[in-house]
RNA sequence: GGCCUCGUAGUUCAAUGGAUAGAAUAGAAGUUUCCUAAACUUUAGAUGCAAGUUCGAUUCUUGCCGAGGCUACCA
């Protein structure tokens, strides 16, 4: 029994002993820096129960617990807040428990399975800022599922059919005079995406000599032949037309070579792909279904809808009246087929910006009408979007900061400052490339993963990311630090695997075993949150108390054998959490830096 | 117009309804004969405005102001 429960039962029992009052549940939170004690309990939600002075009712139920419990060495109370004192034994035995868990933290995987969705691109145009937080943050929380328990399948659905690709095929055939990537040396994603933006200038010249000629701008901007046409294939497509297909397969085929590489240099994986062009159709058998059942119904130019007003919003529409798929027709289709891939399958998260919100409250609304039970289980894992001063990165308009781009340019910047230092004479040119891209990939992820999902991004691309101070490398240099101790200790041939029995703790110690305490409960909490921030928060207060202890504290200079044992092992474990805190973040560690 | 998010030091981020609102960065001042100074220590600086609920509100409710988004037979 941990030491919560069993300080909530003595609470408990003292004041049904001294008041005659049952007491429900009793709250606890770590005790503020400023103030003595390691575990605080909070008096006034008693208030309700127990009729008196709170600091009276704190006096009372301390004396009692340093009486009773073992682990209660002393008290002190302020105000309504009864602050306890724990012995270092019980922080020591707690080390002593945990220090070769290799997983500490991890809960056994147990029946449930959980997909998640991520990445999600359109195949007509490279991947960009905005991609990569979608990706860290799915990646990311995958980890931290599948660490609280959860099986997880890793996902995406690519979204390979459609008007987008359709512009980038049409222009090619325009303008492309048979370029490929191998002709090029262009990445596929962005030769297609090259193409992506001839079309729209095409698009935007027809418009405007149209609208020269006196036509309103908005039926120019409807009837421009370059987009009628791209219409045009967009539905030969859909009728199998070959060369429309073979096209398509060989562009789309350029695109996700380029995709994988860049999926590869970010360190993010899937465990399975859903194509939309494979999904689509099963979501147009659905809403035939739905039909039957008058979960939707039809207008009379054929297009089909659901009517969502009881539920306070609007209508939606789910079939074109051409007959045409839409958006929610194959995310109809997709999550159908997952569960009918996967019958383990309990819930899905899917990882989508924010501007989606109301397409993902639609989709899991229509899910739950045509009666899927699983439908009650579906998260939107929204996330604020990633804007540039300038504002909305537009790919059309090249408005953005590419992925590619940017990681290149983030290991660059990890280079410049690791020459500047030089610390790293005896490495290779590989091991320091190696090197620079962890680092600067790093602090690339760190500074993404380390905000509130909800919260929007404004990211400066005149201001570089930070590589001091409350950042990915500042944890990575600890954990660096850390294993070359490490090493030096096993030069000096100090045993660190022993049982520790130290006598008494250094206050930094103690704060640093306090902390290391928090992690399985962190990684839960990052679960239940969906929220990767809370697990970087967490690292970056434990290497903040790591780096004030290795500061004030002699570590291998430490005469007494057995604290100097006590200090190595103390580190370790610190650099192990670093590690797996890092993993589930998907961010690497050097062992020098 | 309706609906949804978000407003915290100059800037970037924290704070299950709890104590004196924490950090980082930029600014000022220090710490290398000693385990990696990408570090550590000190210093100054913030809850958009107004009500309400509460013993207690950055957090919950309402109104206003500001930013962004959705409200497409685009995805």
């Amino acid at each position: 029994m941990d030491l919560q429960h069993i300080l909530q039962q003595k609470i408990q029992e003292v004041v049904l002993k001294e008041y005659e009052v049952e007491l429900p549940a009793v709250e606890f939170q770590p005790t503020r820096k400023d103030f003595e004690g390691d575990v605080t309990v909070v008096v006034f939600p008693m208030l309700r129960f127990v009729k008196g002075n709170p600091v009276q009712i704190g006096e009372r139920i301390g004396a009692f617990l340093k009486e009773e419990v073992d682990q209660v060495t002393d008290y002190n109370v302020v105000k309504g807040f009864l602050n306890l004192v724990i012995s270092d034994a019980f922080y020591l035995r707690f080390f002593n428990t945990v220090k070769s868990e290799a997983q500490y933290g991890w809960v056994p995987q147990g029946p449930e399975a959980i997909m998640v969705e991520y990445s999600s691109p359109n195949t007509n145009k490279p991947l960009h800022l905005g991609h990569i937080r979608n990706n860290l943050l799915g990646y990311s929380v995958a980890e931290i599922l599948k660490a609280a328990g959860k099986k997880v399948y890793k996902t995406q659905i690519i979204n390979d059919r459609g008007i987008h690709i359709c512009k980038s095929m049409l222009a090619w055939q325009r303008f492309g005079n048979g370029e490929t990537p191998q002709s090029t040396g262009l990445k596929g994603d962005k030769l297609v995406g090259n193409y992506y933006v001839a079309f729209d200038k095409a698009y935007k010249e027809e418009v405007a000599e149209m609208t020269a000629k006196g036509m309103d701008g908005n039926l120019a901007e409807k009837e421009a032949p370059i987009l009628q046409e791209a219409q045009q294939m967009l539905q030969r497509w859909e009728a199998g037309d070959t060369e429309v297909v073979d096209l398509w397969k060989k562009m789309n085929g350029w695109v996700y070579e380029g995709f994988e590489l860049t999926y590869k240099n970010l360190g993010v994986d899937f465990d399975t792909l859903y194509y939309e062009s494979d999904t689509y159709l099963l979501g147009k058998e659905f809403v035939r279904e739905g039909l039957e059942k008058e979960v939707f119904f039809k207008k009379e130019d054929g297009s089909v809808w659901c009517d969502l007003t009881e539920e306070g919003l609007d209508e939606k529409i789910v079939l074109r009246s051409d007959g045409t798929a839409v958006y929610m027709t194959q995310d109809i289709g997709t999550a159908i087929q997952r569960v009918k891939d996967h019958p383990d399958i309990n819930g899905m998260v899917y990882t989508v910006g924010n501007e989606q919100d109301y397409h993902f409250k639609v989709l899991f609304l229509i899910l739950k009408k045509l009666g899927f039970s699983w439908a009650e289980r579906l998260y939107h894992l929204s996330y604020g979007m990633v804007d540039l001063p300038s504002g909305k990165m537009k790919s059309r308009e090249g408005t953005v900061v590419d992925a590619d781009d940017l990681m290149a340019e983030m290991t660059r910047t990890a280079a410049e400052i690791s020459e500047e230092l030089g610390k790293l004479e005896e490495y290779t040119l590989e091991e320091k490339q190696e090197l620079y891209q962890m680092i600067g990939l790093g602090a690339l992820k760190y500074y993404i993963l380390k905000v509130d999902p909800k919260k929007r991004i404004l990211f400066n691309p005149e201001e570089s990311v930070d590589f001091q101070g409350n950042t990915g490398p500042f944890i990575q240099y600890t954990y660096a630090r850390i294993q070359s101790i490490l090493r030096k200790a096993d030069e000096m041939g100090i045993d660190h695997t022993a049982m520790v029995e130290v006598e008494q703790l250094h206050a930094k110690e103690k704060e640093l075993l306090k902390q290391l305490q928090l992690f399985p409960e962190t990684i839960q909490a990052a679960a239940t949150n969906y929220s990767p921030a809370l697990v970087a928060n967490y690292i970056y207060e434990l290497v903040k108390e790591f780096n004030s202890f290795y500061q004030q504290v002699s570590i291998l200079g430490e005469v007494d054998e057995t604290k100097r044992q006590f200090r190595v092992a103390l580190s370790k474990k610190v650099g192990e959490v670093i590690k797996l805190g890092f993993g589930l973040l998907g961010i690497q560690v050097p062992v020098r830096m």
